[in-house]
DNA sequence: GGGTGCATGTAATGGGTTACATGATTCT
DNA sequence: AGAATCATGTAACCCATTACATGCACCC
């Protein structure tokens, strides 16, 4: 038995998307980044390895496939084992981890920053978020035609719609401080004048 | 020369921290806690082993100081190479990483989760963004009256308003996503019957 | 005598990314 | 001819937390 201090984020993540369908450690990395890829990551370092150690834990099952012309594919499934695991996980509370912010990070220490850093980082975040607001507004309106139907669907929504609630928070976030900013910019000029 | 493959972000935390005053490994820690505990973190294992390179590199200086019944502490002060190298940092765009979020990834599976788990996983969030607002808000009256004039402060402010601005959006969300949810586990029960 | 706070540090461990190695096929 | 996509995997690193080891002083 393998230790899992951290409660195993990314097997129990490898689970969750099999139930999806069977796939190969390669659709996994393609479909997270599509799926999940806006709070989550799997790198192949973590996924080949980690699909073998499910495997010998006997949660998922290796079965490989052959296609015309294509590379040998090793598709892997969930156990029965597997699906309670899943289960088990979900009714675990997540833990929650403090984000490290490296933008803000910088602003903490804004009055040191040289001229102009602080504009420069702020309005890229809000370019950045305004954006998001408006990809997770067309991801939400794509998914509801393509997955009517799908008993995942409202799940799926809200993770979205966390995301643009999140965006929309910093972009206000980002206007305001910016303007506070561009205050106080001006202060320190004529104050050196 | 020592490789520095992420930018050296807690290095450039610890000389920024450093601009506030002189302190040791010990002091560096409670204080990070205090004041940028909510978007970073620094555990022992980080700052002893990260002061004493900076020290290597001529960043910032040590000088041992004796206190009456007290154990020998070893205070550390940023050198001119160590604000010139900070300054620099701070001008440079702040790396963004798509933070994990084990809620989320719960959630997206939440179909599969057992009676009643999505909801009391979003309600703790929910709980705890709301007490997060309230704090935010005491903390920026707080720094207000006691740091009035200091030239920091509004960008200390800027990222108090952040927390608060993610937490409020953190708390809407989650009271949205627990409206529909509460609709959803209904009709799965008259389903059922 | 025992808990708490001050103070410094290392070792073990864990979790994760990036770069590399390999090689076929398909599209331009 | 060369780029892109499909496909699997490992090794080298980096970053970070946790637990441990040590010890004094102060208060209850």
């Amino acid at each position: 038995m393998k230790r899992r201090e951290n409660g195993g984020s990314t097997a129990n993540a490898l689970l969750g998307l099999l139930t999806l369908k069977p796939m190969s450690g390669y659709d996994i990395r393609a479909l997270t980044e599509r799926s999940i890829g806006h709070f989550w990551s799997e790198s192949y370092g973590q996924i080949y390895p980690g699909l073998r150690l499910l495997e010998k834990e006997g949660l998922v099952e290796k079965m490989t496939k052959q296609s015309a012309g294509r590379p040998e594919k090793n598709v892997f499934s969930l156990t029965r084992d597997g699906r309670e695991r899943l289960k088990a996980w979900l009714d675990l509370p997540p833990v929650h981890e403090v984000p490290r912010s490296e933008l803000l990070l910088k602003l903490f220490f804004g009055h040191h920053a040289p001229e102009g850093a602080n504009l420069r980082h702020i309005e890229a975040v809000r370019d950045a978020h305004q954006q998001g607001v408006e990809i997770y507004k067309t991801m939400e309106r794509r998914l509801k035609l393509e997955e009517a139907g799908d008993p995942q669907l409202p799940y799926w929504l809200m993770t979205l719609s966390f995301g643009r609630h999140r965006s929309q928070a910093l972009v206000d976030w980002a206007n305001e401080s910016l303007d506070q900013l561009r205050v106080l910019e001006k202060k320190k000029k004529s104050a050196k004048k």
